[in-house]
Order: C-alpha cells, then sequence, then structure tokens
DNA sequence: CGCATATCGTTTGTGTGCAAACACTGTGCT
DNA sequence: AGCACAGTGTTTGCACACAAACGATATGCG
C-alpha cells in the first residue's frame, strides 16, 4: 500500500474496509439466505410466507395491522397481499366494523400450503446457519436480535 | 392454545416461530440499518456507497467485474452505474483492449464525495451495533462472515 | 481458419422496500 | 353537532435484486 499507490488513498480512507462493513455483510447473507430459500420452497417469497406464517398464528387481521406484525410498510403489504389473493392463498374482505380496514385471512389453499412447506421452512434456517455449531447458531440469532 | 383454537394449528407448526427465523431477523435487522444509513449519508444510498469503495479501493473496473466484486448481478450493478453516472460520481469508456467490455472509474466528485464521507460512514457500522459491546461486535461480524 | 463455448452488457418482467401525497373513515373534544 | 386529529388503504416514483433471454465479442481447440 505504501508503494505504487496509483489510486491515491488519503489517509482519512484507512481503515474502511467494506468486506468489514455490518450493511455489507448482511447484504452478502441475505443474498445467500434467499438463494437457500427459493431452492427449497419455490411457490412463494420468503415475504409471502412471513405473511403466511402470521396470518396462520394470528388469524384474520386488517392490512395494515398484518404489515406492522411482518415488518413491511403499507405500500409492500398491499403488494404482498396483492400477490397472495391473486395466487388464491389469501383471502380480503371489508371490515363491517370499520369501513377503513381490509380484512384479510388465509384460504385453504394458502393454510395447506403453510402446513406443508413449514418443515421445510425451519430446514431452511438450519442450512443457511449450516457453517455454525448449536451454540454458534443461537449466538448469533441472538445478537441479531438485540439490532433489532 | 389448548382451548378455543379457532385456527386449529396443526401439530406440524408447533415449533416454528417467525420470530426465531434467521432471513427474518436478517430482513428486520438491514431495515434498521438502511434507516441508519439514509438518516446519515443522504446523497447515495448503501450499494452505491458500496460501488465507490470499490472503486476507490480497486481503481478502474469493468462494469460484470465491479459488480462481483461488490455482489451485484449483471442487471443490479448496471442500474446502479448508470444512477451514478447520472449523478456524476462515476464516468464510463469503452475498453479498448476488449470490446465488449464498459470500464467504470470514479470521476472527481465521486471521489470527493466518497472521502467525504469514509468516516460516516464507519459510524453507521458502530451505531448500527450500538447495543453490543466491542467484543460481541466483533463476534457477531466473525459470525455473519462465515455465512457469506 | 472456423467453430463451439464462454464472457459481457442490455433488456424485460417480477417482487420487495421506502417516501410522499391523497381520500376516506373513526374518534375525541368542545 | 362540528371540527381537529389519527388511522387506513391506495397510488406513484424511485431503488435494489434476480431470472431469463438476447446480441455482440473473445477465446480456445481442432
Amino acid at each position: 500500500m505504501k508503494r505504487d499507490d496509483v489510486h491515491k488513498l488519503p489517509p482519512e480512507t484507512v481503515g474502511y474496509r467494506l468486506d468489514d462493513q455490518i450493511g455489507y455483510v448482511l447484504r452478502r447473507v441475505t443474498q445467500r439466505h434467499l438463494a437457500i430459500f427459493s431452492d427449497t420452497i419455490s411457490d412463494v417469497t420468503t415475504t409471502q410466507f412471513a405473511v403466511l406464517a402470521r396470518l396462520a398464528e394470528l388469524g384474520p387481521q386488517s392490512q395494515n395491522h398484518l404489515g406492522r406484525a411482518t415488518a413491511m410498510d403499507g405500500a409492500t403489504i398491499k403488494g404482498v397481499v396483492d400477490r397472495l389473493v391473486r395466487m388464491g392463498l389469501a383471502e380480503t374482505a371489508p371490515d363491517p366494523q370499520d369501513r377503513r380496514r381490509l380484512s384479510v385471512c388465509l384460504s385453504t389453499a394458502g393454510r395447506a400450503l403453510f402446513e406443508r412447506r413449514v418443515g421445510d421452512a425451519l430446514r431452511i434456517s438450519e442450512l443457511t446457519t449450516a457453517p455454525l455449531t448449536d451454540a454458534e447458531r443461537a449466538q448469533l440469532l441472538a445478537l441479531l436480535t438485540r439490532l433489532t
């Protein structure tokens, strides 16, 4: 780095290594995880599966509430729900109690798909963390959860 | 969960908690990191900054090679480079040696921006991992790197 | 030399994600 | 009753991210 310094990196840039930045590493790990997911579960995406899981867990929800429960903003959850409805995995209905709300629930096919794939979903989490021991796995999850 | 089991979660779904799945946690941590980044550096996005950093580090690169060096596929790196060029932060030129290649390099403004923001970028990584101690920070990065 | 193969860049289509603006509905307060 | 305010859903615009298909160019091998 001292000699032949063609690109003239100034002193300020010393100490910055892209590969050590948490954001860059997060992006790369996410990429690998998404690849593992789509290799295993090809009918829905990660976010779509998250919505199915929450609906199975919580039952019918308003679209906005569902978005908060799955960490998606209004515009995003709308797109996801629209696609799930188009695929016949979810159904929507206006809420008679509150006419602002759009109630979202699983269809029979959606529930069946979720139950059929839950095992695969658990295996995907294991595959993603396969290079780690069980203890390290738990540690990683604990550390990441604190950054939420 | 035993009584009044309206949503009839079958035995298969026992043991699946969305909040414990590595993919879901990764997505949430990434969301928080992106928010911190754009609060601190508003002129470029995380991926754009990664490209600037690599160009500063490696010098002029072909577009495809630059994509591999920043973990982006061909379609993605093209979009990022196009936007950087439009913003005047990068420049492209045909490679005389290999006419398939499009050589990409930093502009003067691009280099200046990178040097001006490197300190902020480091601070963003610290802010993102602020809930952790230094030891935990290092541990997290080491664990994540093994999942690349 | 000529051809198979690989690489490079581009385009199109689909699916997240966020910000901002908008219309409509509910609620609380006066 | 009336009005301000908050919540809900929708739309638009921008920015990744990947798959697939395509044309152009390079390279290696017979």
